[in-house]
DNA sequence: CGGTTCAATATTTTCGAAAGTTTCGAAAAT
DNA sequence: ATTTTCGAAACTTTCGAAAATATTGAACCG
């Protein structure tokens, strides 16, 4: 009985879906708090509230219409996910961006998308499929947004990638796998989004090369198109993004104020 | 200019440490808000707040000493560490635990833990060396705790346990990484406890080879090492834990309530 | 002229009470 | 006997004001 393990991957009672302890990832939550919350990570995920940006009581409460205390709470969710700092009396702020971050961040999506991928094709469903193709054609319907797109655009977009990656895995077992990896990956939409801006580099449809291998269960073949898609991702904003290589990138106008 | 990844691991730019932005990992924060946050972690961690319990405010508010929206702030904190839940409009709860929750957390921290380790020890120092040295000997000077120890003695052997398993790590250069790791470990906390309470199998001084294998330099040996200690206490988990194999383990008396 | 002190201002942090939900149990209806 | 309805109690959520802390800028010495 207690002979389960030998020093192999854990096998043991993967059917045990009882109680899965892995955080909340965003879903229901609080009704007003969560609102806050998820407005303000989008923000921050398109640099709407800027990388090292003050984030100040003041402007805050008159920009979501609502009070300090629930502010408060959805501060402290960013903080716990890494897209806000706090230091003792000073407030609040976005967290920095820096190539090296960018660079331990995609290293370990690198890890974490393909093990949680090769899982997920492992234990795909019909159902799984589906999401997969209908995800992907929402996706391709729009294609990579340009500079010039209106940023409602550049939005939509975003939540159809994350909608399409989220597709992909969504039969992983492992739910620590796949909480620690949606993290991940929004970390890099804040990255992904100065690349957007500045996109120059003509791209492979990677998505679609990525969709069938899934479809196709070829799981050697999907994980690695999945981990030359980051990696290549990483190569257009070194490229692309110049204000990363030097340390902080203070993108989109930094000295506009919003009056308080 | 571009040319940095030859689809290999990330090399450029590891010594830009301008600003790393992985979550800050628990150390100053708000006075009030962090302190009630650190208490409340504790308690979960040794299962005074019991698994699925329910965390209500009156009893909350009287067992920190503090106010509504500082509980707020915490437990909202604790959500997003994964342990403890909410739900829509009726309050928070203590994350459950579960074998399955336990296996899939082990698994990922095999994989976090000696990845950091590996490059912990690659990039070591004389000070590195040097806390591994002390803190190993101060968990060394308690000794595994067993069944009968008071609370307080259990509560410093985990603090010392973890001081060490942050020593071994303490140069890994991959911020990201180090900080899941530590997620994880406190989560993996939660697991011990029940096994130090329950505590009847023989181990070997584990730490001990560890600690020498690192110093040496030993990469493969102490991942080996490292890899095998933490399957070796999920076996005696499943082992001497009962209530973990039947789903929802309900360990220190269920019914015990304190008066409100 | 550069640096320090101190008061005025701006901002954050904490708190308790009001408003809004959910839960529970008793009474009414099927 | 079982289900439904309703209202009271318990609890959660939200809010704005009071207290505490940090920042700014002007006046003051070395």
């Amino acid at each position: 009985m207690a002979k389960i393990l030998p020093a192999a991957p854990f096998e043991g009672a993967n059917e045990n879906l009882s109680a899965t302890t892995a955080p909340q990832d965003v879903s229901r939550e609080d009704a007003a708090t969560f609102d806050v919350l998820r407005k303000m990570r989008e923000d921050i995920l398109c640099c709407v509230l800027k990388p090292d940006q003050k984030l100040k009581f003041g402007e805050l409460r008159q920009r979501y219409d609502t009070s300090v205390g629930t502010l408060r709470e959805a501060l402290s969710h960013l903080v716990s996910e890494g897209l806000a700092r706090t230091e003792a009396g000073r407030g609040f702020q976005v967290s920095p961006i820096s190539l090296a971050d960018f660079l331990d961040l995609s290293e370990l999506r690198v890890y974490l998308e393909t093990k949680t991928l090769a899982d997920a094709i492992r234990h795909g469903t019909d159902a799984w499929e589906a999401e997969i193709v209908s995800s992907y054609f929402l996706l391709s319907k729009l294609g990579a947004p340009k500079q010039d797109d209106s940023l409602s655009v550049k939005q939509e977009w975003g939540k159809r990638h994350k909608r399409y990656h989220d597709a992909l895995v969504a039969t992983c077992r492992s739910p620590w796998s796949l909480h620690y990896r949606s993290e991940l990956f929004d970390q890099a939409r804040r990255y992904h989004w100065l690349t957007m801006i500045h996109s120059r580099l003509h791209r492979r449809n990677e998505h679609l090369e990525i969709r069938d291998a899934v479809l196709a269960r070829d799981s050697d073949l999907a994980c690695s198109l999945l981990e030359q898609h980051i990696r290549t991702t990483v190569e257009q904003a070194v490229a692309d993004v110049p204000g990363l290589i030097r340390g902080n990138a203070r993108v989109l106008k930094p000295g506009k104020r919003r009056k308080s």
